[in-house]
DNA sequence: TATGAATGAGAATTCATTCAT
DNA sequence: AATGAATGAATTCTCATTCAT
């Protein structure tokens, strides 16, 4: 625990601004319950920002880790898509700190004009966007899809898939699993036959 | 300008919320831009706290209004979700501060156990959820919608429309009038025959 | 109740001072209480000072009257005293407000140099040296009491006496009726044959 | 001066509080004669309650030291009594601050609740009951003292003592030493041969 | 690498008091 | 006699950040 000091500052850090925001995570918080002291935070870091940042950062790095990890090979090309639905649905069961970071604070600070929030945001726009382009090609290329216009599809997923993400983590998950039924929903819209 | 000077601070708390979050808005940013003083905030209003409620709740009221205006009738079933869809990127564009407002500093306060925002955005799932539910039990009952399960379409429906919304909102909107197509899209998965 | 607001004013003001002190009452704390906006106040008297001023003689000013409608015939002159001790223990009880008033509030305001306190001590000093000085002289002339010094033994009685009277306002009653004890001590030293 | 800023704001703190009163006192105004500034005080405090309360409990330590260091051998059981009356005297004279903030900026805060001034208060009467039940049950056994009622006897000496305290504290000390004949008065009710 | 002490800059809030009517 | 609206002047307290060691 105490091994490396350095990176328990980053890990209290990640956990305090999950849990309470950037606004009411404290510099003194975040110190204490890291167990060292203030300006050991300025001696590693530059301050709150980079802390900031750097969380941010990891979170998005495992995020796209595991976005990248999903099967490249399926024995349809839907399937890809399913997944990634799937797959979100999961982060906000498994990572549920994380996600909450990511959708509420990222977005309050953009507001303020952070730049890494943007650019988090932005990668992860690309990110979807680079998926969902190359299996949506595929697919029509293969003719499983419909020929629908690339780009607007892409959006249009992605907004769907952001949305679930979002309504999944932030709000209590009363509303049981309507996931299958938007996997149903897009394979209705996108297959040629069904 | 000065007539109604309580009215002044609203408007006023509301711009500097939506531009710059909760944070930092400062009361006496409020005041200074609302030409009052400090302490008129104080003999309006219990504190920030209830600015800020009020504002949102302002807001949502706008917002719902849009919603309860939405044509009762119109030639198919159908039309009525594609005007809710339309309707939400319209908003986007013609009150981008109203909506940055709900969809960032909003979420943002949730995260530090805001009552207010909790019941903004549990009223907005309701809204949305009655009128997309009445619009599909009778397009499954006239047999214009496929015989889909209409609590988890409604959920689906609900993540796609605040998907984009979200995105319209947030995003620059680079990503031209992907609209039309999310229209499409669901209308390819709902209705019976096409 | 709404007859005379000047003296609703005045009476909720006493009650709020008694209750919560100087600096805790406040001007629109009185206002309402007494059913009234702050403005009438400063029609009424010049500010706060002033109310609390008029509130403080008021109480001081029934004080007196007590004081002065002690029975001025007695079997012996000691009676005098005794009545005087058991004045001061039933004020304490059946004017359990206004004490705590001139014995809490009095003293906290003096430390800041508030004239109306002092002049109220002062009086309520003078008040009380004039009672004992005059039954002490009658009583030594008489032969009924040892033949003290007088201005000390007043100081003493006078101590005694004001002890007694916060002791018993102060804490809460719960050390029984001592009230009786405290005549007889008197006695003991005072009369001359016991 | 600039040696231990931590006790030249207790100390500073001491003095204002005892000038001025709690109110008055404000936490700038401590920073500024202690030589710092005012965010020290809150690194070192809690806030202006606990300072207060550290001053308010400091002050009683050297009270009940004073009291505790009352010779325990004395020619007679009445010299006790006699030493306890005429300490309270001589604080009066070495220590009018502290003394004014025990009997006047105590019972104003009591007013308002406050525990620590509560406790205080408690703390002297319990420390002063002791003092003398043990002097009053010890006289009474060898036959020095009537046999008076311990509890209320005790009662009736605090109430002297602490009137003799105030008396000689809050009014200028005019009235000359009248200390001797509360002395002399005590001795003619206590001792059984006089 | 590490810290105890210290601070500049502000933030929200309160309150006695006044002005215009 | 009465008030709704408004304010000047404080006041307590917080926090990111730095300095000396």
């Amino acid at each position: 625990m105490a091994r490396n000091k350095k990176q328990d500052i980053i890990s209290t850090a990640a956990r305090l601004f999950a849990q309470h925001g950037f606004e009411d995570t404290t510099t003194l918080g975040i110190a204490r319950e890291a167990g060292v002291t203030e300006p050991l935070l300025y001696y590693h870091f530059r301050g709150k920002d980079e802390i900031f940042s750097l969380v941010i950062r990891e979170f998005f790095t495992q995020y796209r880790e595991m976005v990248q990890k999903l099967p490249a090979h399926t024995s349809t090309g839907f399937e890809k898509i399913a997944n990634l639905i799937r797959m979100h649905v999961e982060i906000s069961a498994t990572h549920p700190h994380q996600a909450k970071l990511i959708l509420s604070a990222c977005p309050a600070m953009l507001i303020r004009g952070y730049s890494v929030c943007w650019e988090v945001l932005e990668n992860q726009k690309n990110l979807l966007n680079e998926y969902l382009q190359k299996t949506l090609r595929e697919g029509i290329e293969s003719g499983e899809f419909k020929d629908y216009p690339i780009p607007e599809t892409v959006a249009v997923l992605r907004c769907l898939i952001n949305g679930i993400f979002r309504n999944k983590v932030m709000h209590n998950p009363e509303d049981a699993a309507y996931e299958e039924m938007a996997v149903e929903f897009c394979k209705s819209s996108l297959l040629r036959d069904n």
